[in-house]
DNA sequence: TAACCAATCCAAAGCGCTTTGGATGAAAAG
DNA sequence: CTTTTCATCCAAAGCGCTTTGGATTGGTTA
């Protein structure tokens, strides 16, 4: 059923039928109502394709996804992926996953960019000096960047004060008497992962704590990483008594080990995890429950794509910053040291 | 940049360019590298809209996702759609998410149909009578589905032996000696969970083990809900001494529950997990060691896009079937029932 | 009654691409 | 030297929609 044939069963134009589907004023209300009801009755809904090449908009975004086996696509990506599809349901706007052919990531956004199939881009899990923002950029195609990079050029961005949490973090632990404090974090070079490092730094060094480079691990998020690390973390002299990890899964590997060892969380060993609240994985439900620095994925997600949106309706976005506030959450997980 | 313009820099019409860039045979090639250099010089890559428009076809595959917040978007979905990704980025095919809107499930698939903007959809998570797919047989649309319905009409369809992992898994424990046993799994009326609770009945009816309705759990997949209803079936009287768990996320929480009544995981307690393989939570290193039946979603993905690419190609797909074993892996976390 | 004006509808021109059905010229065949 | 054949290339017709610029109509106003 195509919009011509819709237009002769109903004895109107291709025109009227059009504008009676998409709102138009110069319409009877009456006829509206009749176009509409016959929409339904055929099953009639506008190709898409057609649709867009006549208007050159889109009503989708774009979203480039890793498409090697490597962890990049975890649990993180689902829950930001569930957040935009939150929002961007009550528009009918659909999404794009591309996945990056070839290791080679720019080359997938530019085609993204010049065949015309997205009217904006959610760029995420920028590093410090990243690439395919300044190619966005250069290219003055309208992006989100979820995260934030070193790029002075304006753009929209929305990013959660990865620095303040571990800096929260590692003073709440050394509030609580730690001195000897190790993180496990996600991958060197990830703005999130640097920043985060930023705070722990910060805090230490405002206390006048050395730092033990031992102590500080980048890797990805996995409970195995997090349990290994811990097996070594724990052989160390000397040992630390706390440790900051950069994520809910890390954190599971760490409490195992830390188990392992005949050591109790909250105990000998504290334990601080940044969760980025995954409906399956409750921080409070954990025994011990577990502290937190707290920020939700999907929430930021939710709000990328409210923001979107509002690009789509034409709004420019070259202003839009939002940096969101962690909180921690002292939970059972992190006590004062004790000595064994 | 538009093909017109390119090929008046060319000196060429657009029909040789068109040809050149999309490899047909006619044109010279010699000509062909001159429009190719030209292409890539000046950055220029075909309209996707138009293209889709007069070829009829797409070159993207859709897949509808929940958008309410509810667990149904879990590291399950995300597990899918990285397996998706893997073999499609082989292709350039994108995939277009659509999330529910409005709850009303079936008018997003009709409008994907109708809107011509994929070529195939992929189904997954069916119940046994399954409204979706009916529909899409009727409108004679392409699709695979993920996972089984009891629908006859011939499709497209790769599963794995859901049934048969539990029924591997309850004879396993029936075989140690355990004749209390409950199972912790996903929620009533999806296919996989009534199958799972078949083998289950199966193992336990074989060897005349009366069925306890108290032991038998269906509900979302967190570990909040294992551990919930672990504290609870520990109450009971006869109390389970061995638990089959329909995800890692149960299990989690199963583990937790166990331990904080003060049993051992493969001591008093046996647990079984159904593991899906996250690559961020690795069965083999938990402490004890977790015995599963596993079957990886991501694997079974890739898979759904192979064929989805043959079906993109051409091939029809009304009698592809694929049902996958599924392997029980023995380790720590079963064995013999032990006394108290 | 004539002139005017909304309100409503329509024909036709794109949007940028692929593809059909020929042209064109050079090489091969007669 | 003429005819046939083949390899190249091209003009123009869609693909299904939106939108521009007018027509048409019935009701208002002077």
């Amino acid at each position: 059923m195509k919009l011509k044939e819709l237009a002769e069963k109903l004895s109107l134009s291709q025109t009227t039928v059009s504008r009676a589907l998409n709102g138009y004023p110069e319409v009877n209300e009456a006829t509206r109502e009749r176009v509409n009801k016959a929409a339904l009755k055929f099953g009639y809904s506008a190709n898409a394709n057609a649709r867009r090449l006549a208007m050159g908009r889109v009503g989708a975004i774009g979203l480039v996804i890793p498409a090697d086996s490597s962890q990049r696509f975890g649990p993180h990506t689902a829950e930001f992926l569930a957040g935009l599809a939150e929002r961007l349901a009550r528009d009918e706007i659909d999404f794009l996953l591309s996945p990056i052919v070839d290791n080679d990531e720019i080359s997938v956004y530019k085609r993204l960019i010049s065949s015309k199939r997205v009217d904006a881009i959610i760029v995420s899990g920028p590093v410090l000096v990243d690439e395919r923002v300044s190619m966005l950029l250069d290219a003055n195609f309208p992006f989100v960047l979820h995260g934030r990079t070193n790029i002075e050029k304006p753009h929209a961005w929305l990013d959660i004060d990865n620095q303040g949490a571990f800096y929260q973090a590692a003073s709440h632990l050394i509030d609580l008497g730690h001195r000897h404090i190790a993180m496990i974090d996600g991958l060197r070079g990830f703005t999130f992962s640097e920043h985060r490092e930023l705070g722990y730094r910060q805090a230490l060094g405002e206390r006048g704590i050395e730092i033990d480079p031992r102590f500080i691990v980048h890797d990805y998020f996995s409970d195995e990483i997090g349990f290994r690390e811990t097996q070594r973390l724990l052989a160390c002299t000397p040992q630390p008594t706390a440790i900051i990890a950069g994520s809910m899964m890390t954190a599971l590997g760490v409490a195992r080990a830390v188990r392992n060892n005949g050591y109790q969380l909250g105990k000998q060993i504290s334990l601080i995890t940044h969760d980025d609240v995954f409906p399956y994985l409750n921080a409070s439900n954990m025994v011990p429950s577990m502290t937190t620095t707290r920020s939700s994925m999907r929430s930021a997600a939710t709000r990328i794509a409210e923001i979107l949106v509002r690009v789509l309706d034409g709004e420019p976005l070259h202003k839009i910053h939002e940096l969101w506030p962690v909180e921690l959450i002292v939970r059972q997980s992190s006590g004062p040291p004790v000595s064994r």
